[in-house]
DNA sequence: ATGAAAGCGCTAACAA
DNA sequence: TTGTTAGCGCTTTCAT
């Protein structure tokens, strides 16, 4: 008549507490490996969970005090770059008693990150995030937060970002310095670009036209942009180079959208002698031989790490906003080099 | 004195309840849509709601009923297939009030999925796990399990996987058909491939095997395994194409390995001519025009899906064990080509 | 249709 | 050092 076999009884501390002969409490402390504890009662309180195989309960757990729990949330999955910072940021907990979840958001990022945060985690970690400053202040009164990617100046949380005009700037001496005069610069919408928006991509496009106007090549200056599609960026490339005069370097703004421009370039059978291409985040494809494409390190996993370090600072209790910048170095490999000698020369 | 602007009191039912002049219980129904509200004290609450930007905290709500959220377990981040799968799986959820969580996991995945249960979701999906059998059965007693990508005969959870056998026959029949003889089998390491394991890569071997046994080249089977680490799949095969008689085709069994197969077929700068190469998984980049890689589609969002579908039926109160397999297709492209000929013919 | 009250499993004062 | 106890925010009978 009864449910027998169904669904057991969860084991909670009480029965652990019964089991091991002593007080609620005193198991709470053993489990958090809190001081006042005999290694006896110890023994013993390990010894009970061991048999009945306790599992304390991480909901329970948060609503008296931590969960134990960090959520990160990143803006879409499947991108080789992030992968990796989630990567070092999995790392770094280590042996902590903290366990990372994630959060794949698509679009904006609101909802995956309210949702970690509905989740009573202990901290956040955002990727790069499209969401409101402010909005992220707000939330960063109830929640430690770190952001990764963002070159705001948060008051409530930090950041973790990348020396992007120092990255983009290697980029455009590597690519000005092979001799390349008609250099475009292929990148995501508007809204990511956008000056003061405080993304990545803002300050590599603007250090791209300094870098152009600077070398006297200003009216060379060619921004191409790829939407959120699959093959946008292939398209994109592929239009751009249908085009004349036709570039002799494309520096894309990030790894992605240089793969799918090199879709574009091996599609009309040309090769980095025809049209060098520039990267950036030196993707694990990057370094292929089938593809060997330059690119920017910044290197994700130290990000990653970074970020998780700083995020459990704050747990334990510091409030004044940290901020962290990583130097990125050049990759160089085949996908760049000389351009063809000029028409008509 | 008091912690003024620091921490602000979360918002809590109660509050809720004040500003609307209800009970807790009501504000309780109507955020779980609830039956037994008038419309008046539903649409009173919902004011109060975004008047005072109330979110219910999942970890209370868990306690008692449900936490609205959904873990997903992957063996390791990075994989473009089980990005995809995945993806379904977000998608599927789509516009119920359900949450997908991911714990990537590094290793053996018993930890990431404790650590989901642990974190009362309500129900798991987990990919290809190494765990036993028997323990995920004792899992499943607990909480709603499907599990992706094993062929096992479990009573207590789901399962969805790909037609592994017919996929692998797919490669092997247009790879003999092209008329190569001597084809090699790249793999992962003896416990991923045991026969009795349930994992898909046991059946692709087996598959093989009995492919190349069927065509009278049994002994021409030759199995390649690649471990963990980075670059194993690559050196494995520098070392392949380096012996004698060298294979004329290679059947990787999974895209990563392909990739990795096709770092050390490009680096000794041979190509589909004379080293034809067959992945599995169909992942984005099997697509791009530099890889171009002949692979097995089995439609990795379909799987993420169906599994998401199925866990939502059992948290509906499902219990006898269902089961779903996906027929995969074989899409043809450049990385695979008739053989040279014969050597001394 | 609405509200009162018990209690989920745990932690943190405080008492002993 | 150990135990007692009061909640954390929510859902769920059970009255009204």
């Amino acid at each position: 008549m009864s449910e027998e076999s169904t669904r057991r009884r969860q084991v909670t501390i009480v029965d652990v507490a019964r089991e091991a002969g002593v007080s609620r409490a005193a198991v709470s402390k053993v489990i958090r490996n809190a001081a006042g504890v005999s290694p006896g009662m110890r023994t013993r309180v390990d010894a009970a969970i061991r048999v009945l195989d306790y599992r304390p309960s991480a909901s329970a757990r948060a609503m008296r005090g931590s969960s134990y729990t960090l959520g990160l949330e990143i803006p879409h999955l499947g991108n080789q770059f992030l992968n990796q910072v989630i990567d070092g940021a999995r790392r770094a907990l280590g042996q902590t008693p903290y366990q990372l979840i994630i959060a794949p958001a698509d679009g904006p990022e609101y909802g995956a990150i309210q949702a970690l945060a509905d989740r009573q985690v202990d901290g956040i970690v955002a990727i790069s995030p499209l969401v409101e400053p402010a909005w992220l202040e707000r939330l960063a009164e109830r929640v430690p937060v770190v952001m990764v990617g963002r070159h705001d100046e948060p008051s409530n949380y930090d950041n973790v970002v990348g020396d992007d005009v120092t990255g983009a700037r290697q980029v455009m001496a590597h690519l000005l310095g092979l001799g390349h005069r008609r250099i475009a610069h292929l990148t995501e919408g508007e809204a990511v670009t956008a000056p003061g928006s405080g993304i990545p991509h803002s300050f590599r496009l603007r250090a791209y036209q300094e870098c152009m106007a600077a070398a006297g090549f200003g009216s060379h200056v060619q921004v191409v942009r790829a939407g959120p599609l699959e093959n946008s960026a292939r398209d994109a490339t592929a239009a751009l180079l249908a085009g004349e005069p036709r570039p002799t370097a494309i520096f894309a703004a990030h790894d992605e959208l240089a793969i799918g421009a090199l879709a574009a370039i091996a599609e009309l059978g040309l090769t980095a002698r025809e049209v060098s291409l520039a990267g950036y985040d030196d993707t694990e494809l990057a370094a292929h031989p089938a593809i060997s494409l330059t690119s920017v390190n910044q290197s994700g996993p130290e990000m990653g790490r970074r970020a998780v370090t700083m995020l459990l600072e704050r747990i334990a209790g510091r409030t004044e906003p940290s901020r962290c910048s990583i130097t990125p170095t050049l990759q160089v490999r085949a996908s760049t080099a000389p351009p063809p000698p000029e028409d008509g020369s």
